[in-house]
DNA sequence: ATTGTTAATTGTTATTAACAATCAAGCGCA
DNA sequence: TGCGCTTGATTGTTAATAACAATTAACAAT
């Protein structure tokens, strides 16, 4: 029944991101065990067979024992493999990324955040999972609604408009980044509330429905 | 040093996909062991930590394995994992997908071959692992050269305008898919050579270079 | 020569996007 | 109180792109 193939350990690893001063950033932790005890690393840990029901389950389970809420948005991202990637042996570690609006980080847990273009060198194989995330990132940015998520419930569309900017790195047009947006109907007007300031008040928006919702086209 | 977590099985399963008769195909295996015994299944099996240098070169082990050559693409695909999709217990399977040119196939291999829109019942979360490669490969096709490696080393421009229609699912208009996919340059006319008829002539292409170019817009 | 068949190109129209400019609506301050 | 500043929101014009239909090209078969 069993078969006896010697097996390799088995992992979940994660890049949480979030935007902060209008940058994208990733949140580390702490390495409390060896190997590379307390070296800056993406949060972690080994699957538990009696308690997880799959890998995303692991994964959630060591976003929330990092954040203390659960992700408005998680995807599988890659899994990273081989005999030398782990000091401890012949490892799997299937890695998920995932969005954090900052509004909902504590800021006395926000002190491991580093901007993704400033970030410190990191153990194991967690540059390669770090790039294969923003790419990621980058690329789902382009067509679809995958950076609502990191933001606050409501917004205005420039602050969308920004968050568009900030993830994909590329100047996008107001006018036609608005016509494209409302056109697709990932997000609604709340009726009567704006963002007041020295200027004309913004309406404010919220997501239409909470899952990610793929274009047509690139935005 | 070991962690003392008990460690789930870790396997590879494949979805090799070719086209036959203008169809776009899978092609299965029947079991040689239990669980599942004489049934038709994806190919697959477990990782070999001693031999395989991760789980990819697992991957292509099996699939080198089933056809007799290296894939000419091959790609990771998604890990699917939890307690209960294999009876042997907590299981991750890295599933890849990898496309394979009709004319490459031994005949007598092929027999397992089934079109996407007719395949028999599927053990394990074999179903799952199929409707997502589809939907990858489907999706992959809109905006990159994909289905150029369903190809032979040579073909018509009819061809791969069919190749590109049977991936995606869709017409595809042929004045516009010509001027598209000669403006990305990853096909090359081969000089004087051309597919003789009872027409004119068509002039014969191959792949420009054997990596897969992502393309700006959809085909 | 005529016809059939598929290859390849052309032109026309309709969509869509990029760019620049303008208008709107508040606040702060003289 | 009214002027200017700031950001929000809209409009219009132009350029690029795609969809569609029609036409021309090149050969084989008869």
């Amino acid at each position: 029944m069993d078969p006896s193939f010697p097996r390799p350990l088995v992992m979940v690893d994660t890049a949480l991101f979030t935007i902060l001063d209008e940058r994208l950033c990733l949140l580390l932790t702490r390495r409390k065990e060896p190997p590379f005890e307390r070296e800056l690393a993406l949060p972690g840990g080994f699957v538990h067979i009696d308690e997880d029901a799959d890998t995303e389950a692991a994964a959630r389970r060591v976003v929330y024992g990092k954040i203390g809420f659960d992700a408005p948005y998680l995807e599988q991202l890659f899994t990273f493999s081989g005999a030398t990637r782990d000091p401890r042996g012949w490892s799997v570690s299937v890695a998920y990324y995932a969005l954090i609006p900052a509004s909902l980080l504590d800021r006395s847990q926000t002190a491991e955040a580093f901007p993704v273009e400033a970030l410190p060198a990191l153990p194991f194989d967690h540059d390669r999972i770090v790039a294969k995330a923003i790419e990621r990132l980058r690329g789902k940015a382009t067509y679809s609604s995958l950076p609502v998520f990191l933001l606050p419930a409501t917004f205005t569309m420039n602050e969308l408009h920004r968050i568009y900017e900030q993830t994909i790195g590329v100047r996008l047009d107001k006018a036609s980044f608005r016509h494209k947006i409302l056109e697709q109907g990932i997000i609604d007007p709340v009726p009567s509330q704006f963002r007041i300031g020295a200027h004309r008040p913004a309406q404010l928006y919220r997501l239409a429905n909470r899952v990610l919702t793929a274009f047509e086209r690139k935005i």
